[in-house]
DNA sequence: GCCCCCGAATTGGTTGACCAAAAGATAGGC
DNA sequence: GCCTATCTTTTGGTCAACCAATTCGGGGGC
């Protein structure tokens, strides 16, 4: 077994305090949380054996166990049985995944889906038009070249619109905006998939897309926010058209 | 005990697959999310017992526990002891209250998730002028009272100043973005809490806030969100004012 | 001295018994 | 018939024993 890394156990002490008996799993969490992240433990080290966690923390093994259980969904710890529970790399990309877990029980919603989705779009669009680069640039207008060519193929145009709006979300610099973003369009994904009908809906699409670019790449965050939206406007419209209860 | 809901046990089966003995926690997980978000249950109501689901998995209750304290941690059911283990009906702010404690955030995801918060209180203030009702207004300008008064005690102007942001999100009429922007305020929590340091920030902030305020009592979607977005501007400017890696 | 194998120790995983909390059912009193 | 108290059942929580997986240390062979 490997050996227990050279802390001093009488350290780790001083960091858990005991929890009172029957305590939440959450309480366990939050006091693993604190020794994982007070910076005694890098990542990849090991965690102290559960039965020792268990003893200091005074709760049960059991405990203990569906604390951990909670750590490793998150990604914050690697249970190896046998062998121990290690630290994984750094938390800071827990963040976008505390935001869309709590996305979860909102897949129902979708007008309130949709309306979000429209503030995180026009928010994105406003950072992309003052961050972008010059080959993002270039990306988008792309992007818009492939739309232009398949108003004949809306599968490869809806595929290129969803590609377009990557970009944007991307060109944002904001990395929780970007995922927070992803995971409202995941939720939706069966509306988004329904939004175009014809060849004509298209066409709009297409001339709003390239009102978004056009602003975008002058760099012109208010034109960049009023163009998408006037999109999320006629996008929210064409979802509604369609009966949200079917 | 609670009746059991009236599913048909038999239909659960169907959904709920067995998987292998010895199987980590996170498959348990993954089938539990399935259910949960296969339609089957609607937020509030009560999930089969431990036992039953660790029959139709297949595998020991230890598993199930396990799985089912991940997803309270996660927010999406809630666990009585006695009673039942619940679907969620809003989201839970275990999860970011538990990491704020101890996920110390880099000075650029701390830059971006105040950039994400400002979108939504934008947001929110513009959907709460048009939905507001007479007496949210009402609430909103007893908050306004209270900030007034307390300009020499901090901690009740940020409490009146906290609380006036949750009418307005309330408001909004928008469920995923108000427990959303719940989600983002709790990780920010530090933050906030530094937020004001003396009686100029105070009554600065008051001005906006009043400005936001007489823009939602007027309907007026186009100034309360100008109105916010200088509020924002102005908390944003004052937080990044402040060290952030201190 | 190095490598391999085996046994012991350690660590996580499972199980069933028992305890704690809550809900439901039943009986008695008014 | 309604209300209250008590008992029973059900559900989640805890514990200790035992099992499965991994690591380490020691001994033997070359």
């Amino acid at each position: 077994m490997p050996a227990y890394p050279d802390d001093d156990p009488a350290t780790l002490r001083l960091e858990i305090e005991a929890v009172p008996r029957g305590t939440a799993v959450a309480e366990v969490v939050k006091q693993l949380i604190s020794l994982l992240t007070g910076g005694e433990l890098t990542p990849g080290s090991r965690l102290p054996p559960e039965r020792q966690l268990a003893e200091e923390l005074g709760v049960g093994r059991s405990a203990v166990r569906e604390a951990l259980a909670a750590l490793e969904i998150l990604g914050i710890v690697s249970v190896r049985p046998g062998s121990g529970t290690y630290l994984r790399d750094s938390t800071s990309e827990l963040l976008p995944t505390t935001l869309s877990w709590g996305l979860m029980l909102s897949a129902s919603r979708t007008r309130e889906l949709i309306e979000v989705r429209g503030a995180l779009e026009i928010q994105a669009a406003a950072f992309a038009a003052s961050r972008i680069t010059d080959d993002e640039v270039e990306m988008l207008a792309r992007h818009i070249e492939t739309m232009k060519e398949s108003l004949d193929d809306l599968d490869r145009f809806v595929e290129a619109d969803v590609r377009f709006h990557l970009q944007i979300a991307a060109s944002a610099d904001n990395v929780v905006l970007r995922d927070l973003l992803q995971s409202v369009r995941s939720l939706l994904r069966l509306w988004v998939e329904r939004g175009l009908r014809d060849r004509d809906q298209g066409a709009v699409a297409l001339r709003e897309h390239m009102a978004i670019y056009e602003a975008i790449a002058a760099h012109d965050s208010v034109a960049a926010e009023a163009a998408m939206r006037v999109h999320m406007t006629t996008a929210g419209d064409r979802v509604a058209s369609l009966d949200l209860d079917s």
